[in-house]
DNA sequence: TATCGATGCATCGATAAACGATGCCTCATA
DNA sequence: TATGAGGCATCGTTTATCGATGCATCGATA
């Protein structure tokens, strides 16, 4: 598992692919949407969001392109595929099946 | 994070001292329980299994001491430690704070 | 005008968890 | 007597995450 379990190994992609689904955003946009939305719960740090990045676009679950404005500040727009929906419901889908298996042997009597 | 996402990376500890309060067991007894009572959600391999069991001694949430039958068959049986307990509880709060936090950014529109 | 904090991109090395394979032993049963 | 289940454990590999670092833009404020 990763370095330190500062929050759910595992679900980032998930997460990513989800806040995608709200329409497109950039790297920066992403993180702070997840942060504000979870209350602070879920802080993904840098190092953890721009590599879950380059995998979405390594497996073709998002597309992205570079948007300037003229002062020449730049910015990664990144937009959710088919394939990233698709995948996006597997995800959740094991993600439910994994956490109705732990919720039965934390729940055992 | 792990090699692969068999079932969530870091719930395994808090899977197996859960496991631990019903009742003293021993290794294969632990990995059996959770793959029973998940009704084969949560698989954990023998390479995941006594790795957790030594995080667990070493960290004093648990200890074990060796029975062995007149015939020399051996079983290393393991008991949760107040320390145990008091970590179980940590882990499940934090455990469930982390799921809130996915919650909400999983069920945002 | 200089500085500071937020916005924004990205990489690097370290860490550690989980995995599959492997090896060895006992025991019951087919 | 071979097989499969029960039982222990280790080894090497993979991989995700993390903190630190580096660089640039921008608005506000001191």
């Amino acid at each position: 598992m990763p370095k330190s379990a500062e929050f759910l190994p595992g679900t980032l992609d998930m997460l990513i692919l989800k806040t995608l689904t709200l329409g497109p955003n950039h790297g920066y946009g992403i993180a702070q949407h997840i942060r504000r939305t979870s209350q602070d719960a879920l802080k993904i740090g840098e190092g953890s969001l721009y590599p879950a990045l380059q995998r979405l676009l390594i497996n073709e679950w998002a597309i992205a392109d570079w948007r300037s404005s003229d002062t020449g500040r730049r910015v990664r727009m990144y937009r959710i595929t088919a394939s990233g929906k698709k995948q996006l419901k597997q995800e959740v889908e094991s993600f439910d099946g994994l956490l109705a298996g732990i919720a039965r042997v934390m729940d055992a009597v």
